[in-house]
RNA sequence: GGCUAAGUGGCAGAGUGGUAAUGCAGCGGCCUGCAAAGCCGUCAACGCCGGUUCGAUUCCGACCUUAGCCUCCA
């Protein structure tokens, strides 16, 4: 089968054509620790993570390499307002970023390379591109010379002059023409920096990404697949590939993807209208599977818009395809169960077709083993897991007590036919944020997703 | 201003040159002590204006609107 991705250089579907038959390579830009996670980033990160997923079920082997920015300007002033070290800075949202992400169910990448732990590897590139003479030094900096790159602007699709005539910024005394973009920067005073042939300094922000690449393929290969939010294309993405393609001989990288921004409605997330939606409060009031159906519930090239409704929605998803399979056992599964999943999300990860297939799959999977097996199988391909829907509730043994307390009593109020009072029973726990179903018997008990 | 995308029912969101999936919500029914869940049924949409075509939501062009990038934002 072959898998078609659409490529943001030729701008249409190609297929994916790896350089080896069972290796595919594939790296996506990762988080700069300095806050939590927001629902762009989880987008950012369970984008790819469809994608290693299913490349997984096709390849023998898969490298995925995402990286940690653990150095930048923002963390340097995250850790000044927040009166601690850089370090403490970066472990503790590395940390969160790692919990937050597996919260989400989203897989590690096969390698996940810190910046300032290649920092040597990172000073290697940049000479090897001053060493080819598409970079030069100047004023303790390093800066890419965007001039001798003639193919510059071929991913975003911008004129590098018309660019210069559009910026509203001044241009750094440092820089030769204003398009240049920096390799390596001075440090001053006790902010972080690194011993190198240009004095002690940093990493810009574009080097990391590309010299990672090189790092863990080597020099002389071609990256398969390169992936980040379609903010990045420019100019971050347009950087790497200058810098890819004037470290070494070989194309840097042959297939790119994008995804969308995440809207709160309809508007862009920003501190200033304090609409940003952080993953952390996500995780607290709904699940995992709530939440990759709502992630994924817009193909991924959209924009996906945020609202109130948007979990409400994808609730009301997870639970018509969970509830027929509630109280499964855990089965094998057959392998050919994933083959008209894998025919969707091999057309340009059409996740929203997926899940048309999935709830497809749902109305009859009561009945039918086979349909069963296949939306268990094709759901977890989603990171889905159906089986686990109906998980205990993180909650005290109290409250816990309680609601037990209650159930009893309305039972027996119930089974001596006095209704009314069971329905005041059942008022009592709703107020606790408990709703209730009585179904074949038994009445079951969950914590209302919002409470 | 330049570049790049997008506009589909109440909400979300696929898709297609021949009258448009799916989920949520709504409505009706079955079931239930009543609810809930489930099941069955049902209402309802292709921004605007031209062009190409036997036929356009789909292709082309203009316009309007929205968003992103051009500022080390995923």
């Amino acid at each position: 089968m072959t898998i078609k991705l659409y490529n943001t250089l030729s701008r249409k579907k190609e297929i994916i054509r790896p350089q080896k038959e069972d290796l595919i390579t594939m790296y996506v830009c990762g988080p700069t620790v300095y806050s939590h996670p927001h629902i762009g980033n989880a987008r950012a990160a369970i984008v790819p993570d469809i994608l290693f997923r299913f490349l997984q079920t096709k390849y023998s082997q898969v490298i995925y390499i995402r990286n940690i920015t653990d150095v930048d300007d923002k963390i340097i002033e995250a850790a000044e307002k927040e009166n601690t070290s850089i370090d403490k800075i970066t472990n503790k949202y590395t940390e969160i970023y790692k919990n937050n992400m597996s919260g989400l169910g989203i897989l590690d990448p096969t390698y996940e390379p810190k910046v300032t732990e290649k920092i040597p590897n990172i000073i290697n590139s940049i000479e090897k591109i001053i060493k080819n003479g598409n970079a030069y030094v100047s004023e303790s900096h390093v800066l890419f010379n965007t001039k001798s790159y003639d193919s510059y602007g071929q991913l975003s699709r911008k004129k590098l002059d018309e660019m210069i005539d559009g910026a509203r910024v001044d241009v750094a005394s440092y820089k030769k023409y204003p398009g240049d973009f920096i390799l390596w920067k001075p440090s001053i005073g006790d902010s972080p920096g690194w011993k190198s042939p240009w004095g002690k300094g940093r990493p810009g922000w574009h080097i990391e990404c590309t010299s990672m690449v090189k790092d863990v393929l080597g020099d002389d290969t071609t990256l398969d697949i390169h992936g980040g939010g379609n903010d990045l294309i420019f100019p971050h993405h347009e950087n790497e590939i200058a810098q890819g393609n004037c470290m070494s001989k070989k194309n840097y990288c042959n297939h790119w993807f994008h995804n969308g921004i995440v809207l709160v409605d309809k508007k862009k997330m920003s501190k200033s209208l304090g609409n940003v939606i952080l993953v952390n409060n996500l995780l607290k009031k709904s699940n995992k599977n709530i939440l990759r159906a709502a992630l994924l519930s817009t193909h991924y090239r959209q924009p996906l818009n945020w609202t109130k409704k948007t979990l409400s929605n994808a609730s009301g998803l997870i639970q018509r395809l969970s509830s027929s399979i509630e109280h499964e056992k855990q089965e094998t599964l057959d392998s050919t169960a994933l083959d008209e999943i894998s025919d969707i999300l091999s057309d340009d990860l059409n996740t929203p077709e997926a899940f048309r297939y999935l709830t497809g799959l749902a109305k009859h999977a009561k009945r039918n083993k086979n349909d069963r097996y296949a939306l268990m199988q094709s759901s977890m391909l989603l990171g889905i897991d159906l089986n686990h829907t109906t998980e205990e509730p993180d909650i005290t043994d109290e409250l816990r007590d309680k609601i037990e307390t209650l159930l009893t009593k309305r039972s027996k109020l119930r089974n001596s036919g006095q209704y009314d009072e069971a329905d005041t029973v059942r008022q009592e726990l709703s107020d606790l944020g408990v709703s209730i179903e009585d179904s074949s018997g038994k009445t079951t008990w969950k914590i209302d997703a919002d409470k």
